[in-house]
DNA sequence: TCGGATAGGATACATACTGTCTTATAAAAT
DNA sequence: ATTTTATAAGACAGTATGTATCCTATCCGA
């Protein structure tokens, strides 16, 4: 697929290693993920086996380059809808709800993902981590979050949460999810202020 | 390690089966999951692979056939844990907490579970959620919990919830998490009575 | 336009794991 | 005692690995 000689020889290895991590994606969507291996990674590349091992030395790195790639474009995506959010509890809404959706498309590509995190400890997922530790923390001190559990356990929290997409069929489902994950954050009620309410009895 | 000839064939052959889903076990944890192949397990379990094939025809089925071991014992323990609580509250919330220790001291060979369920589907997880949906029903029925979500989406949001159990560190972080995940399960506030509290503000 | 540097393809090689099969031995079941 | 069953050990072909060599094609600078 990578056109010989694109341009400069620095651009062309960026398209060949791009293609190579295109066609290893499609590959494992096809034929799931402990099946991947470097002689097939280069046929299905149109690149000989020998000039695969000068991108990548075994298909795990391959892997982690794919799955790095994956996060930094939702990265970018997640911190595009919170520009597009005023307020914290609004911004994190958003994100959470474009992350849900992530989860849930790329539930097939979610299997390497999850080999992943075991594999290097994620060390791209911290970065999601983090973003989200950021906007959670700015929820808190508006107290619009709870403060009572620091802001990176409440990110981890959510990210799991989240994952549980993948495993949902409808858009609805997706949307509920979001709403039962940010239940979690509210404030606690400060206790004496227990939930007894007849005013609406619901089902 | 088994023992020639425990007592009868049926007995012995449970033995070695036994022996082998350890060994299996003990290697990825020693060595990492894609590292481990029939020869290995073979010569740790003390067999022939010949014999090791006679048991398991791959590598898949033993991690799926440990995975499933260590699913139903989860389990009993799970129910174990809700017979020495009363009500769907206390039930839950105990039962939360306990599975979240359990992600957490198993966040080793959670490697191989994460696997599995890209593998197989769980259909071994699916016993989980379903008696995690049923102690939710109860609770949505006598109203402690939420009813405005199906019970199996909530179940699946606290199993995903609590596996950040995992990444946490201190027993006391654990049970924050199963606060937070639990806060995710009450029900809401029936629109108009918003969380306006100035009695009490929580730096 | 020529030549060094770099990218690539093809191939060979030793090693390792797979899945199946055969042979021979020892214990269990009847 | 005889048959059934479980096992170890080894052979086998097929395949993937990781490395190395050889040769060609393209780019870039002189």
């Amino acid at each position: 697929m990578p056109k010989l000689w694109n341009a400069t020889v620095e651009t062309h290895r960026q398209a060949v290693r791009e293609a190579i991590l295109d066609t290893a994606a499609t590959l494992v969507a096809e034929h799931g993920l402990s099946s991947l291996n470097m002689s097939q990674v280069a046929q299905s590349a149109g690149i000989g086996r020998a000039t695969l091992y000068k991108y990548f030395p075994d298909v795990d790195a391959i892997l982690a380059a794919w799955h790095e790639r994956q996060i930094h474009s939702h990265l970018e995506q997640l911190a595009e809808v919170r520009q597009h959010n005023d307020g914290p509890a609004r911004q994190l809404e958003a994100v959470l709800e474009t992350y849900a959706l992530i989860a849930h498309s790329h539930h097939g590509g979610a299997e390497a993902a999850q080999l992943h995190r075991g594999r290097h400890v994620g060390h791209a997922r911290q970065h999601l981590i983090d973003f989200l530790t950021e906007l959670i923390q700015e929820g808190a001190k508006a107290a619009v979050f709870r403060s009572d559990v620091a802001p990176d356990e409440l990110a981890a929290y959510c990210l799991h949460a989240l994952e549980a997409a993948a495993g949902l069929s409808s858009r609805a489902a997706i949307a509920r999810l979001v709403k039962v994950t940010l239940a979690g954050l509210q404030p606690p009620l400060p206790a004496g202020e227990s939930v007894e309410r007849t005013t609406a009895g619901s089902g």
